[in-house]
DNA sequence: GCGCTTGTTCCATTATTTGGAACTTAATTT
DNA sequence: AAATTAAGTTCCAAATAATGGAACAAGCGC
């Protein structure tokens, strides 16, 4: 079930705090609760070591203790992320044009943003039934096998794109993923010119959508507006339609932008 | 607009962690981005200190430094906090018994745990509307003027609500919140008794619940469920109708975490 | 009980954080 | 435009915290 996400590749230089970090990415990317001796073998830390430190991050509420001795996500993570997401910019701006978008296709619409090589989606819009958020929201995805990934990749400096290609490591989740950087690269191109990019069932067989690139001029900050549901009901066909609606809303967000942030960048 | 959460209060026996958690807390707790010099005066640390400490927070995604110059909530917390709710027993238990509340009522129902002296809301399920859910979950409100909070508290063993009060200070957020420990016990005391708690307008004017407590054995874990709508449409008569019904759920929650967990606790 | 695994504590060594001051850069005023 | 002030960054010896090996406890299966 796991998304396959480059997670930890720690190797940054923040002392203390980058060694408990990557504990914490560690313990929170198990599938389940591990126990001290799993995360022993995992984190491949002296024991005396690893327990002062999951001491230290369950005492702060980061990581929570069962009384059968496993380690899961603590609380505090939640009232971090809902003072992060509820204050986000980016999201606030473009609230208003996915809800759009959304009454104009019927279908889901995301909001996500490229950090390092994933996509984190920022906000999902359905159009009805109590919406499950967080099943979505604040998940990493590759950006190499989503709609809003691959549109983001498009408007990635042509050396930066390189980088960022040259560090990833492919997880092939479907048929028709891509699994090497060549194909992902030809895409990407593609995408640049059209300027809008299909998920064709990349990431999940049965699932497709159509994505448009948001960025800042100075490309420090670059993310995405999709349109996803299941395949039987977006042909492709379809989902081409919706390309200049996609596209329309992502400049809207990116005139929101430029409003809100001021025109420099 | 800062719902008066005693945050802070650090002390903790937790190193190099503790700060920096602290600083995260301040900086997630203010209403806007902060600059460097607003969070210096608020942190009271020496420049050289606080420049390194927010400079690794950074870093690692866990705040956000915009282009001018002004810090933010960073996105890695939405990961960490997907992860953490995705994963968390106790909600994935309760997820039926709170979607069949909210049936049988067609008001909302929430999902809290006692955390300290914060109710932080795991849950909630609204009847219509896609739901903007980050804006309740995670969110930690004061035990005192939630339904949930006050359930909790009933649960609690006399020694350590003794404590907990004796910690706890009062916002007033309408003129019927709880401001005196003494008035707080005596009702904590009712409650107790009844099985159930009312939140008569107490925390957010014109917002009315019934919630009962969910609880472990050995009280260390320790939540609650509510019922919460506008007080025009809940009046106190058909509350106390719905006592019933939540006090029911509240039993199945526990029923199903004594299969769940193990029945020693 | 015995051996084995798991979890916890201790403490000298090592590495990181600290905080004052000096230094750069940007913004504001004269 | 130069002078002045504020804002942000870097440096390094001293103070503090993290490290990791080993010894110590607690469970568990046999």
């Amino acid at each position: 079930m796991n998304s396959g996400v480059d997670s930890i590749t720690q190797a940054r230089e923040t002392g203390t705090l980058g060694k408990l970090m990557a504990l914490l990415d560690l313990v929170t990317h198990a599938d389940a609760p591990l126990r001290f001796t799993d995360i022993l073998s995992l984190a491949g830390q002296p024991r005396g070591t690893l327990h002062r430190q999951l001491s230290h991050l369950v005492e702060e509420g980061l990581l929570e203790l069962d009384g059968d001795g496993r380690y899961a996500p603590g609380l505090r993570l939640l009232d971090f992320a809902a003072r992060s997401w509820a204050r986000n910019e980016f999201r606030l701006i473009a609230e208003p044009h996915l809800a759009d978008l959304q009454q104009a296709t019927g279908e889901t619409v995301h909001l996500g943003v490229l950090r390092g090589s994933s996509i984190i989606y920022l906000d999902k819009v359905e159009g009805h039934q109590p919406v499950r958020m967080y099943s979505q929201i604040g998940n990493a995805s590759p950006c190499y096998c989503t709609g809003v990934g691959k549109a983001a990749l498009s408007r990635l400096p042509a050396e930066s794109l390189a980088n960022l290609l040259s560090g990833l490591s492919f997880t092939r989740f479907t048929a028709s993923t891509h699994v090497s950087a060549e194909t992902l690269l030809t895409e990407i191109r593609e995408i640049a010119d059209l300027g809008y990019a299909f998920d064709r069932e990349e990431h999940e067989a049965g699932i497709r959508c159509v994505a448009a690139p948001i960025w800042s001029e100075d490309r420090t900050f670059i993310g995405g507006v999709s349109i996803t549901g299941p395949a039987y009901r977006l042909s492709m066909e379809l989902l081409s339609q919706w390309a200049v609606p996609v596209q329309l809303a992502a400049g809207r967000i990116m005139e929101g932008m430029r409003v809100r942030l001021g025109p420099r960048r």
